[in-house]
DNA sequence: CGGTATTGTGTAAACAAGACACATTAAATT
DNA sequence: AATTTAATGTGTCTTGTTTACACAATACCG
C-alpha cells in the first residue's frame, strides 16, 4: 500500500472508532533522550506538511490516563517499558493559537472532504495532559507511525517550529526535570546499561548546566552505594581504560523514592 | 425560597447551560488552611446526603483550566485572591469505585426524574484536575453554595468518608505540599499578615512533622531577609511580648522562585 | 620505557546544621 | 522596686558537606 493510501486508511479507521475515545482530552509525550552529551527530544513530522509535533494521542473511554500514555507512546514511536510520568495538564482554551504555524496543516484540509466527523472531533478544544519519558537513545529504535513521515531525535537547543503549544509543553517538561531531579531515575533511564563514571558525570553536567568536579563527584556517587563496578573497557587509547559501571536497580529506586540529594 | 427548592432551581439552571461546559472534565480543589497548630482542609457536605466532597466544578468551553479553578473556588466557597496551583490530573476510568460510600447519593436519585440530561452528563466518566490552595483560615470566610449544606474546615488527621477518589486527591495534594515545600508560599499564604516567630516555627514543625530548634530557626529565617519586624504585641502575659513579623512580599516571592532551602 | 588519561586519596577552607548554654530584655505581678 | 516569666540574642562546639586543588598510583598504547 502506498503511504498516502495507508494514511487515509488509518484516518478512516480511527473515525470509525471515534465512539471509543473521550472527546476533548488528549495525551502528549515529551520523550527525552541523551546522546553525544546532549539532551534530545523525540519529535514526529507529519506527512506532507513538514510540521513537527510531540507524539500524542487520545484516551479510550475505559482506559486509565496513565495506560493511555503508555499506549500512545508505543503506537506512535514503538517504545515500551520505559520510564513514563505525568507532569502537567495544559488547559488553555486557545491552545491552537500559535503564531509560529500560520497555515492550517495539510491534514485538516484533506480531512474536510474525506473525514468530516473526525475533523469536527479533532478541531474542538482539547485539554491535554503531558507525560514525560526518559530513555536511552541507543537502547531503543523509535519508528514513525502512519501519520508521520519522520520520527527523529532533535536537540533541545534548536527546536523546529512546533504545532499548537507543544513548545510550551516541552519547556514545562524541562522545568519538571530540573526541579524533580532528585526524584527521577535520571541515570538509569538515560544511560546505557553500562557506562563510565565520566558518562554519568557529563550527564549531570548537561542537565544542571554547570561543570562538576571530577574527584568529588566520583566519591559522592560511589558512597551512595548504587553503583556496581564491572571490568574495564579497552578503548584502544594510550591510557588506562575507564571502569564500566551499572546501577543496582533495587538500591537505585529505593534511594530515589526519598530523593537522591544532588542539589547543593 | 426554601433550601430544597433553591437546590432544584440551581440544578435546573445548570442543566439549561450544559452546552457551555466541557463534558467529562472537572476541577477539584484541595484547600489547605492552618489554625490552632493544625493543617486543615475545606470540605463541603452535600445537602440531604451528609456525603462529603472536595469543592469541585466544571470547565466552561471558552475558559482556561486555571481560570475555571479560580471560578469554582469562588462559586463554591466564596474564596478569591488566594494562592492556587495545579498539582495533578486524576485519570482513572473507575474513579467512582469507592467502597467507603456504598449507597448512591441522594442527589442522583432525585435527578433521575427531575433532570435526566444533567444526570447522564454527571454520571459519565470524568477526568479531574486537582488544584490546591493555601489560605489563612482566619482571613477568609467560606460559605456553602446551593449544593452544600455545610462548608467546613476538617482536620487532616480525621477525615470523614469522601465521595469518589477524593481521599486519594487529598493525599496527593499533601505529597505535593511536602515535596514542593521550598517552592510554595507556605508562610505568606497560611499565616495571618502579622505573626510571631513562634507561629512561623510551629507552622513548619507541623508540616515537617518534627520539632525545630528555636534559636537556629530564628537565625536562619532572619538571615533570609524576607521578614519585616513590627512593634510588639502586648499579650497580657507576665513576660516580654513577642515581636510581630510580616513578610516582604517582593523578596518572599523572589526567594521562593529559586527555592527557599528548608530541607536538610 | 615514555606519554597519557583514569582513578584513588589527601586535605584545607568555607560553610551549614544541630544542640546547648547563658546572658539580656521587657512585660506583668507582687 | 524586686520577682517571675517567656521572648530574644549571642556564643560556641560538634559534625558533616561542599568546593577546590594537589598529587600519587594505575594501566594502557606504542
Amino acid at each position: 500500500m502506498d503511504p498516502e493510501t495507508d494514511l487515509l486508511h488509518h484516518i478512516k479507521s480511527f473515525e470509525a472508532q471515534l465512539e471509543d475515545y473521550l472527546p476533548g482530552n488528549s495525551i502528549d509525550c515529551v520523550i527525552l533522550g541523551y546522546e553525544s552529551q546532549q539532551l534530545k527530544v523525540l519529535l514526529l513530522k507529519w506527512k506532507n506538511d513538514g510540521v513537527w509535533t510531540l507524539p500524542g494521542g487520545f484516551i479510550k473511554k475505559t482506559e486509565h490516563l496513565d495506560d493511555a500514555a503508555q499506549r500512545v507512546l508505543r503506537e506512535r514511536t514503538g517504545l515500551s517499558s520505559v520510564f513514563v510520568k505525568q507532569f502537567y495538564t495544559f488547559g488553555s482554551s486557545v491552545r491552537n493559537n500559535n503564531p509560529q504555524i500560520s497555515k492550517p496543516p495539510y491534514h485538516l484540509k484533506m480531512m474536510e472532504e474525506l473525514s468530516p466527523n473526525f475533523l469536527k472531533w479533532i478541531t474542538d478544544r482539547f485539554i491535554t495532559t503531558g507525560y514525560f519519558a526518559l530513555v536511552d537513545i541507543k537502547r531503543i529504535h523509535p519508528r514513525p507511525d502512519a501519520f508521520s513521515e519522520v520520527c527523529e531525535w532533535r536537540s533541545l537547543d534548536a527546536l523546529p517550529p512546533l504545532i499548537l503549544d507543544h513548545k510550551e509543553i516541552i519547556t514545562k517538561a524541562l522545568d519538571h526535570l530540573k526541579t524533580q531531579l532528585n526524584y527521577l531515575p535520571i541515570g538509569i533511564s538515560l544511560l546505557p546499561k553500562k557506562f563510565t563514571m565520566q558518562d554519568l558525570r557529563k550527564l549531570y553536567e548537561v542537565i544542571l548546566g554547570k561543570p562538576l568536579e571530577r574527584s568529588n563527584f566520583q566519591r559522592k556517587l560511589l558512597k551512595l552505594g548504587i553503583l556496581i563496578r564491572h571490568e574495564k573497557q579497552m578503548t584502544g587509547a594510550a591510557n588506562k581504560a575507564p571502569y564500566l559501571y551499572s546501577f543496582s536497580e533495587k538500591k537505585y529506586y529505593e534511594l530515589i523514592k526519598y530523593g537522591i540529594g544532588f542539589f547543593s
